[in-house]
DNA sequence: TCCCCTGGGACTGTATTCAGTATTCAGTGG
DNA sequence: CCACTGAATACTGAATACAGTCCCAGGGGA
């Protein structure tokens, strides 16, 4: 007698619909003038306001969101001096990983990485959605292998607030791959198991991304904010 | 004609219930034994259990409580590569935070923070609570000088996280002023404006703090988990 | 005596209801 | 036509009600 297990089909009704409405902010389906009303998306998940409003506070205490003066919650943009400091918190956390990872990963890790980067950056699609998912996947890898759980968790924090903001809609009219070659060097930087100073072609490398961001922001939004 | 504004005399009251129990657990009235249930809690600060619920949740969040397989919360405890992974997440922040501080504040954030330390250090009380007490608020400075308001709320929660696992208990063993000294040794790295020797010292400075703690707490569990 | 298994208690998760507050808007007096 | 008032509206925060799960103790049968 056997029977397929049915349970856990279903989490909890609030992460479902935290993860629905950060895919929906991830995706771009919410923009920064939408308001998002317990009640209304309380209607279109077909559930009670109760996990709806679990999540949108979750998501509220992650800076993903604000409360809207006029009332229910929306996108949090950033200023430029916000920007900059998401960058360098970056800068901390992906540097100090990095760093890890070349003291206890050394060569291994290295070869790890610089296979993702070659596979990252090796595929197909050429567009600008394409290369940030594979900055992503290469970022990411680096932070897994500090082996570090709260690293890890600070960075997908840390990256959902850029991708939430649309931080990457303004980088389009720059040049991405500027900075693409640095990957290999800071997959090298690790195998040779320096901490130090992979932690500084780490900060480098961050920094440059902030500048590219600068500059982009300038031509798309000019002087203002 | 001018009246006072009496506005925001009551804040939430899931805010209110999260400064308690936080403050519960910070003050170790919160042993890592007790559970916390929602309805007991409730009856307690005498209000639904609405606002615990989502008081709680941000605990769990925050790293500080996990739910017990019997069913409430309880205070989340460490294991020993936890720890050091709580010690490595710092070093990321405060070397981050230092580094800024250095690089933009120079001189005067170096003289400010100086003088923290001296007021911090030179406090009458000179017992483990005092020394700790010192010890967090002259780290505080330091990242509040990097300026970046997302280092700052990231070192509070990791501050919280090992408060509240009582770490600090644990260190009552050893020799607390082995590391005062470093402290304005900080302060004139920050002084100089060189952000990456900022930085390492202060890598080192918590390192040293972790080497402190795991030593205490071989002290005191012996080889155990 | 030991093992199922059953019923109840202890909690949580979700829904629903209630109450309060801010915002908008229509109406009225100047 | 403008300024103000008061009511309707639109939300949220909190309380309460309901439903389901998990564990455990206690009883009946092998």
């Amino acid at each position: 007698m056997t029977f397929q297990s049915i349970k856990p089909l279903r989490k909890r009704l609030a992460e479902e619909a935290y993860d629905q409405i950060l895919g929906g902010v991830l995706r771009g389906d919410v923009g920064p003038e939408d308001r998002l009303v317990q009640e209304k998306l309380a209607a279109e998940l077909e559930i009670s306001r109760t996990p709806v409003r679990e999540a949108l506070l979750r998501l509220e205490g992650e800076g993903i969101l604000e409360t809207a003066p006029t009332g229910g919650f929306r996108l949090r943009t950033l200023s430029r001096d916000e920007v900059q400091d998401l960058y360098e918190a970056r800068a901390a956390v992906e540097g100090q990983a990095i760093r890890l990872a070349a003291v206890r990963g050394g060569a291994e890790a290295g070869a790890r990485l610089a296979a993702v980067v070659r596979e990252a950056e090796g595929r197909p699609g050429r567009d600008v959605h394409a290369y940030f998912e594979a900055n992503r996947d290469i970022h990411r890898a680096i932070v897994e292998e500090s082996g570090n759980r709260w690293l890890l968790t600070q960075f997908d924090t840390l990256w959902n607030r850029g991708v939430s903001f649309r931080l990457f809609a303004a980088i389009e009219t720059v040049d991405l791959s500027r900075c693409l070659g640095d990957h290999l060097t800071l997959a090298e930087a690790v195998a040779a198991g320096d901490g130090p100073a992979a932690q500084e072609a780490m900060q480098a490398h961050v920094a440059d991304g902030l500048n590219l961001q600068v500059e982009a922001m300038r031509d798309q939004w000019g002087g203002a904010d």
